[in-house]
DNA sequence: ACCTATTTGTCCGTATGTATG
DNA sequence: CCATACATACGGACAAATAGG
């Protein structure tokens, strides 16, 4: 699994490292039932502290996409690919609009429309 | 401008159409102010009807990315490529969760949560 | 079955920058 | 301008799960 984060992008740390890490589930480098690297392990490689990538990792845990246990390590739930995907996609969709100065009421409008 | 369109694909081909020109915005093979191909010609390079094209156009025209005139063709609005890359974000996004099966009421709380 | 060492996430606090009143 | 609050990132100690002897 090769993650590329930017400290200088300005979004926290721990954001890119989620979305780095929904990206690899999405791609497949990493599949459901598979073990993501052990926070310690990945903070040395990004050199960043452990807590920061835990952050990300309960992150993903709180939106479904894996899950966390101490000792045995974090999984790719069952199911986690797709809840990644679906969440990349309104993260880029959210952000954009923000970029564009959209707000929350604008956003919905957009998508009311999009599904109608 | 150089567009793919599958008629196998299920989705319409005007949405098809709409869609492959939001990308070539997007990705800036059309700048804005430059002028599409006229309905008649693109529907010949693609083998469909000039009126499946021109429904694409009205699409594109309806959501504000680019402006037809009689006799005069149709031009990317200023704006238009910000407007094209958000509505090509929404749509996946929908898509993805259509095919996931979730409805309106879960994708906006899914926005509502990435808002927060 | 027992003990121990290792792995790994969890919980405590601290520092720093940034927005808010 | 100052004080307060909040979010981000870091550090150390702790406890559950696992593996080996």
């Amino acid at each position: 699994m090769l993650l590329c984060i930017d400290p200088t992008d300005g979004s926290p740390l721990y954001t890119q490292i989620a979305a780095a890490v929904r990206r690899a589930i999405v791609e497949g480098e990493v599949g459901e039932g598979d073990r993501l690297p052990p926070a310690r392990e990945l903070a040395l490689a990004l050199e960043v502290n452990m807590h920061t990538v835990l952050r990300a990792y309960a992150e993903l845990r709180d939106e479904g996409t894996i899950e966390m246990r101490r000792g045995r390590g974090s999984v790719v739930q069952r199911g986690g690919a797709s809840r990644a995907g679906l969440l990349r996609l309104v993260g880029e969709f959210v952000a954009e609009g923000r970029r564009q100065g959209l707000d929350r009421k604008d956003l919905i409008e957009l998508m009311e429309q999009e599904m109608s």
